[in-house]
DNA sequence: CATGAAAATCCGTGTCA
DNA sequence: TGACACGGATTTTCATG
């Protein structure tokens, strides 16, 4: 992990679809060996996967909104009941008055307001504070330098 | 946009280095069909980019926290103060008391006390409340069915 | 769907710590 | 001596009509 597989990280970042060629001339090295280090990466598991980013609004998720999720019990063993709800993007443990964090994109605030009702019925789930984006500013990948 | 373009999309972010021929195939259509399918998708926006996804610890990266940023003024034209701030990863204008809420990458936590200190230099801020994640129960992509 | 062009992948060889 | 980079040969994939 040095400075050569951090700029091949923020090129493929910025554009995974560029040939090796291409890739390598943008570090410095062949495409064969540009090849070779990503390979590697991948293997180590600092590249998890390749992946599309997606217009969420395009997919009928335009709403936004992060939850706070109180409970009256550990949460620790509860990732398969929050991953079970396909409108979490995202759901993490938190230090704090709140046990979870959960980031949730539907279509409308209806469907808004069933997520939260659906957050209810898990267990040890005691409340919930929603907070409602009304603009995202930017969503970027993390810093690779 | 129908059930096919969504199966396309779904395909992409489990896959994206994958062949159009397998694409094809996972959805019921030929190389050539999904090919022209997935560049419709791009031309319009659908896909915004392939990227890939890595692992924030292996990048120095490894303290990941939420922070709501109160403030005295209207902060809509401030997305240009939070982008130059490295560590944050997403910033959104949300509803409720706070103004700002971003999701924060550090090494350390020394480092994520830094950027509230950064925070405190952008005009109009007037607090911030940090939360830290303890542990992610999972990050994924928006879900395209 | 076929076909030329281009890219990915494999592998032998050389080189530098 | 081991890890890494190079560059050519082969196979696969892409992109065009």
């Amino acid at each position: 992990m040095d400075d050569v597989d951090r700029a091949l990280i923020a090129e493929l970042q910025r554009d995974a679809t560029q040939a090796y060629a291409t890739l390598g001339k943008a570090v410095g090295l062949s495409a064969g060996a540009a090849h070779d280090r990503v390979r590697k990466l991948r293997e180590r598991g600092v590249i998890r996967r390749t992946t599309v980013d997606v217009d969420p609004t395009a997919l009928g998720r335009g709403v936004l909104a992060f939850v706070m999720v109180d409970s009256s019990a550990w949460m620790g063993d509860a990732t398969e009941s929050f991953a079970a709800v396909p409108e979490i993007q995202e759901a993490h443990i938190i230090a704090g008055t709140a046990s979870v964090l959960v980031k949730v994109r539907t279509a409308t605030t209806d469907q808004l307001q069933d997520v939260l009702r659906r957050l209810y019925t898990i267990e040890g789930v005691s409340g919930t504070q929603a907070t409602v984006v009304l603009e995202t500013f930017f969503e970027r990948p993390v810093r690779a330098d």
